[in-house]
DNA sequence: TTGTATGCGTTATCAT
DNA sequence: ATGATAACGCATACAA
């Protein structure tokens, strides 16, 4: 019986000698109360060493202090700051998170928002892939929500974002600069809104640029997907790469150095993302700097609105423009 | 009203003009309940976008279908990846997972365990720091709950830990037989207990090589405290280093390149945990491989086994063997 | 200031 | 097979 947190209100009232509601008051410090009476509540609460059900108090106030949070895969390092951010924000409101990815079943995106958010009184939408339609009824049916990483023109949803287009054209400016003329781009999954924020960004530069050739190939997200990516690289005769993200980049580098190609000597690289281990890859990474955990941390300051004031609150867009870091990984073309 | 989740059951059992009960039986796959019924029930549930209630459901049945994992910090890949595992191996069974680090108040673990688990059906304790004492008050407050990275003699609670004795001792030897005799220990926080478990593996091996120093100082687990201990490691005289983990080799190997230093040539450095980027550090490191993803997985199998048999299930301590890949960090002393 | 009574949305027991 | 009805454990409006 004591083993368990199976103490009651009911039995904390009965051995106070009072009613249940007055424990009830106790424990939440309603003011209208007794000290003396207070204090004996506190007494036998703290001997029977009961604390309220967090289920029943959830139930009761239609409240569960829990907010979830969906990404796309829990191994990235870009999304686990993100949850990083957001849980420490969280926290500090007296809020948990609720995690889950989407990566064993990308295709149930949508239904594992949903179902998430069924757990919580809020949800943090983290570079949702489904289509566009899909997208707008899942934010209907989990707000509040909060957008990260993915834009929905038209919408009412606080959303977060990086300036991929902004960021993308710095890498490809950065390239041009060190002689490059030949890129080639290895794209991310196609469903993935930032990826074509990217490409987009990179058909709008090249234009400017008709002297460079920027070639997008397929590719991926993680590691794997740069590693694989060598012979269409080498294949390509491009001088330079730019990577999805610093994932895709760690791959390529990987097998460019098992295959002894010189970076940048041979081939310059550069990534996106600037993840913690960007400065200590080989060679170091030139990648665009994302705030990653302030992504979270901020879903959750605009989560926090919206949960204390239901009226509308202020529903902005927010912008975070991405920082190019210069590394040893990209140079001078040969 | 349709914005929500808010239709109720009972509102279903109106339109349906059935009782709650027969609702709940549909909505719950109960055998028991005429086809035509179910048919109707089925088709006004869909219709009001009827989904039962979490909460209520939590508290009628007693139980939430989560599990709450605590882990000292979240930004460390080790914990990511067994949060990884964890997360996927409990979605599988319809669990999901609320997280919790003690990165913001690490004299508070206790606490956070348990109220974490006030949350959940069962708790996920990783690598706690906290002292013997207050581990076995939290472990009895928190049951069903399970160990990862700790171990507590005399428990009868499951334990998945890796053997840091025999991963230490593997690494010292790696290095003695380069030809190195002179021994840096970065150590890790002193309330670690997988420290102690590595300083006590150090000890029992340098027992065993009386020709060989192996000099521990104090460091820490982070890149920040590996970058901090360049002066220490090379005023040590010593020709390799061994990091307490992954991450605080990073960091001094980032410093040591920033010094140029050049490592191995002048230096070996030995990392622990193989965490993803390991193999792209600079030099790719030479490390003691820990299956991270799957002690968050076998975590979550060990829980699964409590929670459904209650009555004392195979309470068995699970020992993991590390591994160790020679990369290119380490070499012949020079 | 304190207690009574009711509701939160389910599931489960026990009749029918 | 179905329907009342009572839990589950708490918070709160209302009454005293």
């Amino acid at each position: 019986m004591s083993s368990d947190g199976v103490t009651t209100i009911a039995e904390v009232a009965r051995q106070a000698g009072v009613s249940r509601a007055t424990v009830s008051r106790v424990m939440n410090d309603r003011a209208t109360v007794d000290p003396q009476l207070a204090a004996r509540v506190r007494e036998v609460a703290a001997r029977l060493n009961y604390s309220p059900s967090r289920v029943a108090r959830s139930l009761s106030l239609g409240r569960t202090q829990t907010v979830g949070l969906l990404v796309p895969d829990l191994g990235n390092p870009m999304f686990q700051q993100v949850l990083r951010g957001a849980n420490q924000a969280a926290r500090r409101s007296g809020y948990r998170i609720l995690v889950a990815d989407s990566i064993e079943e990308p295709q149930r995106e949508a239904e594992l928002a949903i179902e998430a958010r069924r757990r919580c009184d809020a949800l943090i939408l983290c570079s949702p892939r489904m289509p566009e339609a899909e997208l707008v009824q899942v934010l209907n049916a989990t707000r509040p929500v909060v957008l990260v990483n993915r834009e929905l023109t038209g919408s009412d949803v606080p959303t977060l974002t990086v300036d991929y287009v902004h960021g993308i054209r710095a890498v490809a400016q950065h390239l041009l600069e060190l002689g490059h003329h030949r890129i080639v781009y290895l794209a991310g999954p196609t469903e993935s809104a930032s990826n074509a924020a990217r490409l987009a960004g990179l058909r709008e530069w090249q234009a400017e640029h008709p002297e460079v050739t920027i070639e997008p190939v397929p590719c991926g997200s993680m590691i794997e997907d740069g590693y694989r990516a060598i012979d269409t690289v080498l294949g390509s005769g491009a001088t330079a790469v730019i990577a999805f993200n610093d994932l895709v980049a760690f791959g390529l580098l990987g097998k460019l150095d098992e295959a002894g190609v010189d970076v940048p000597g041979a081939l310059s690289v550069a990534g996106f993302d600037d993840i913690d281990f960007a400065r200590y890859a080989r060679p170091s990474l030139t990648t665009m700097s994302v705030p990653q955990a302030e992504l979270g941390q901020q879903a959750w300051d605009h989560l926090r609105e919206l949960l204390e004031e239901p009226g509308q609150a202020t529903p902005r867009t927010q912008y975070f423009r991405p920082q190019l870091i210069v590394r040893a990984s990209t140079g001078s073309r040969s």
